[in-house]
This record gives structure tokens, C-alpha cells and sequence, in this order.
DNA sequence: CAGGTCTCCTGCTAGC
DNA sequence: TGCTAGCAGGAGACCT
């Protein structure tokens, strides 16, 4: 499942090649994927804009084009393939975009992800990007924040660091490393959480980001393409989906909070 | 308003 | 072996 570090590294790879280039067509396969306008409307706009840049807010990949901006979501299992132009359609490829040279498909088995297309200003003011938290990397981002966000939320510091609202980018995998390397109870209190608690949350929500953008990402499900855009395969996990704590050796506890599957160490968070 | 639950969707797996 | 029920999950809709 994409989070932060993944949707950095599928934006790099896919600059590299769209930069410049104009979208001359598009196909939509699956219309559920796009959420925003209508699929003619989407159609109609679309059709040869440029893409002169490709950014990202928190799990979003902005398509940067000559009037609007293309947001796509890869949510749980989305991907970009690059294509030749005459590859058969295969299965799960829901949206294809039709390039000079090359075809580039959004691949997507569970069919969650989305797709916005919104002029520059809507997506100042609007949803899906409007409402969003601070990137993790954000100076802003420190103890007070957290405190005055968190001051009366009554639910776990497990459900807290997945609102998009107050941090955006951390997802289920990510933020079970987080309070696993901050020794925090994923069932604590958001609102308990004293100011060392926060300042260890914050340390190592960069650190741990960090380290995995430096690595392309981590892939849960192993998968292969040669044509895919995804990070390489790496893990560097130490709780989630483990069985045995590698700093203490007991048991790694599975539980779900929030609807979310939770690995923790009862015996090290605390 | 805050927090909980449901929904979307398919592939995989446990269990018989 | 073959079948099926159950499970996984990001974020928005919907309910209490």
C-alpha cells in the first residue's frame, strides 16, 4: 500500500519520463476511478494538455498540466505501467493514457484509487487537497502543533497519526514503525501524550520517512515488471507483520484499532 | 462536533 | 482437490 514514501518514489520515476510531454487521448476502462468531473468532462480537458510538472501532497500525485491539475490517489494497489502503444489490454489496467511514443496505464487490482481533475485554483480550495495537514518534513511541524491538534481527541495515537488532516502521508505500515521506534502504546490517548512523547513521535516519523524515500519505498507485496513504476523491493520493517520483537524477543501483539491491523510490542511500547 | 461504522473491490487463505 | 466464507484496508459517506 502506497504511503508517503512510495507515492515519492512512483512521482520521480514518472517525471523522468512525462515531463514536457503532451496527453493525447485517454481511455477510461474503469469510470469509477475518476471522481472528479464527469468522464466526458475529464475526456474533453485533458486531451492535450502538457505535463510540465509532477509534485506530490502527502499520498497525492499532482500532474501538474497547462490549465488544470490531475490528481490521482493509488490508495491500497495502484500503479503506473509505461506501455508501447500496441500491448494488449491487460487485466486491472483501468485508465490509459496515450502519449507520442508511449502509452502510460493506471493498474489498479482493487480498483480504490481516484482521480480529480481540477483547475489550479480548485485545488487551493477544494477537496480532495483542501483540509490536508502538514507534510512531515514541514518546518511547522512540532510538540505545540500536535499538542493544540490533539488536545481533545479521545481516540488511540494509533487512529490519530492515520488523520490526513493533522499530519498528511503516514499510513497503516509507517505508523506502526513510528510508535513502534517512539516506544509509544498504540492504544494511548492522543490527548495523554506528553511533550517527549510528541517530540519522539515527530523525530521519527521523519527519520523513518525518511530512510524510506532514501530506499524507493517499501513493497509489501512482492510483484514483478519491468515496465512498473514502483519502489524496489526493500524491507526494513522491524513490527509490522512480525511475530517476534527484535529488542526485546516476546511476543509482537496483533490487534485491530481504529478497523486497522496494529502490530505493537506490549512489552516495549508502553 | 466527535467518534464509530459502512462501503468500495479483489486476491488470498483458512477451514472443511 | 475444490469450494467458500472471511479478511485486508484509505478515505469519504453516513449514522449516532
Amino acid at each position: 500500500m502506497p504511503e508517503l514514501p512510495e507515492v515519492e518514489t512512483v512521482k520521480e520515476t514518472l517525471k523522468k519520463r512525462l515531463l514536457g510531454q503532451k496527453i493525447l487521448d485517454v481511455d477510461i476502462i474503469y469510470p469509477n476511478i475518476i471522481e472528479y468531473p464527469s468522464i466526458k468532462q475529464f475526456q474533453d480537458k485533458i486531451k492535450g494538455q502538457v505535463i510540465h510538472n509532477i509534485s506530490r501532497r502527502g499520498k497525492w500525485l499532482l500532474f501538474e498540466l497547462d490549465n488544470d491539475i490531475l490528481l490521482s490517489h493509488l490508495r491500497m494497489e495502484g500503479r503506473y505501467y509505461f506501455k508501447d502503444k500496441n500491448d494488449l489490454l491487460e487485466k486491472h489496467e483501468h485508465i490509459i493514457f496515450h502519449f507520442h511514443d508511449f502509452d502510460l496505464r493506471y493498474v489498479d487490482t482493487r480498483k480504490f484509487g481516484r482521480m480529480h481533475l481540477l483547475t489550479k485554483e480548485e485545488v487551493q480550495n477544494k477537496k480532495p487537497l483542501y483540509g490536508l495537514g502538514l507534510e512531515p518534513f514541514d518546518s511547522e511541524l512540532n510538540e505545540d502543533y500536535l499538542k493544540t491538534k490533539w488536545r481533545k481527541k479521545e481516540i488511540p495515537i494509533k487512529t490519530a497519526l492515520l488523520d490526513q488532516t493533522v499530519i498528511t502521508g503516514i499510513g497503516n505500515i509507517y505508523v506502526n514503525e513510528i510508535l513502534f521506534a517512539s516506544k509509544i502504546n498504540p492504544l494511548k490517548k492522543a490527548s495523554s501524550l506528553k511533550r517527549d512523547e510528541l517530540e519522539k513521535i515527530i523525530f521519527h516519523t521523519k527519520k523513518i520517512l525518511k530512510e524510506a524515500i532514501k530506499q524507493g519505498g517499501t513493497t509489501i507485496k512482492s510483484y514483478e515488471s519491468s515496465k512498473g513504476v514502483h519502489g524496489r523491493f526493500q524491507r526494513q520493517l522491524l513490527i509490522h507483520e512480525k511475530t517476534i520483537c527484535p529488542i526485546c524477543h516476546e511476543k509482537i501483539k496483533k490487534e485491530k484499532i481504529g478497523g486497522r491491523g496494529t502490530y505493537y510490542c506490549p512489552n516495549c511500547q508502553r
